[in-house]
DNA sequence: TTTCATTAGTGTATATTGTACACAACATAT
DNA sequence: ATATGTTGTGTACAATATACACTAATGAAA
């Protein structure tokens, strides 16, 4: 299909996907089969089709563009890029989206590298194809500022976790260091988190109680 | 133009215009010309042209629409509706708007009322034609959101204005009352206000010292 | 079984900020 | 000069934020 057949402007959508794993943020790509951008490195994403949302495309191209379910993956509307030439090949405007995913809930597979698809730190993700650099960067923007009034970071842990994994999940998307006490008075004075029986032993040391979030639902509320 | 005939979506804009005035928030509605909306009331907007960025369009549609110059309204993104059927002529993925303008700025004409188009007071804006009583609500949502961490409120506010001004402002956004001394020792403390040399005397009593704005950006700041 | 290494878990004193609350100052109109 | 109505201000108390260092618990190694 040719874009510039269209009367007007193609729709597609795009997916910022994060991880949080090993103290650092990580994001999807893809390799471009864009012949502008031979090779180059980009978000997934794909048009949106006549009979579907956008948050249906997103999901869809996800699956297809990074071989990651969808059912786990928390998705959240960014922003609308609506540049004119922002795809060489003619008038594009994407609808783009936040995707969050616990590091522990992917597979094997999932957690690997394709000749189409992998895991990038997200320090390392510039010089992408299209706007996209553009688009990371509002995506980073709007994660950091989420962060913090909401309790969004819950959709990038598993559902067990322990205080030092939850501060240690704001200090890697906040780059900043937390006090670990007052970090702990603080988010245990919120009552957004549950103790759960179980203890999490990782070695040769003391075991760290374990915590999930009282509720599924990301919700506002002044966190750091 | 049958939007029917489109191989995808037709790409709209719609803008949900704030006012604030007589100690309440406005909106501009229009009346729909849509034969499956007779007369009813909509949010203005329209189509995205294949030559113009959806800020664009969303200023063309506010002059074309409702008589009121762009260059007055501040435009922020508010969200891209995709639901398959919000239009019954067919597929229109809308890229929402949120605009503010301080009713000051607004000419005799642009205040006043056409057969077109009015202002209504936000809680009689009810009763839309398509998906506009859901874009309202996304948009009230978002507005008191944001005042809270931004300097956002100065999009509806004179150049220049009293304490008490902006204090009301503040109150009849959020919707709750402010303690008048407690508003004042924050609102100073932020250092985000200039005491200009005016003063405004509005009657048989003591003056009120004015203040702007140290800068037009809005930026993001704990203000409430 | 003792010691070591490593992470978990806790409290207090001080500074800062939030909250509740009432009256004098100022300009104008009469 | 006095009546009117809005502006502008301070203080005491409560709550929250900040800075900071040691003991507890476990497993591994000696």
């Amino acid at each position: 299909m040719k874009v510039q057949d269209l009367r007007f402007a193609v729709l597609a959508t795009d997916v910022v996907l994060f991880s949080l794993h090993d103290d650092r943020l990580w994001v999807r790509l893809i390799t471009t089969q864009n012949t502008h951008f031979q090779g180059m490195q980009a978000l997934p994403g794909g048009l949106i089709g006549p009979t579907e949302t956008a948050d249906e495309a997103a999901k869809r191209h996800i699956e297809a563009k990074t071989s990651i379910a969808s059912a786990k993956v928390h998705f959240e509307q960014l922003y609308t890029f609506s540049t004119i030439d922002r795809d060489p090949r003619g008038r594009v405007v994407a609808v783009a989206y936040l995707g969050f995913v616990p590091w522990e809930r992917l597979s094997e597979v999932e957690r690997g590298s394709t000749s189409d698809a992998r895991w990038s730190p997200l320090k390392d993700a510039r010089g992408l194809a299209y706007d996209h650099d553009e688009i990371v960067k509002v995506a980073l923007a709007r994660l950091r500022s989420r962060v913090t009034y909401t309790t969004l970071l819950q959709k990038l842990l598993p559902k067990e976790f322990t205080l030092t994994e939850l501060e240690h999940a704001y200090e890697a998307v906040l780059g900043a260091d937390l006090d670990k006490r007052n970090f702990r008075k603080k988010i245990l004075k919120l009552d957004i988190l549950k103790e759960v029986p179980n203890k999490k032993s990782g070695g040769a040391f003391r075991p760290a109680q374990l915590y999930r979030f009282a509720t599924d639902k990301v919700i506002e509320i002044e966190v750091i």
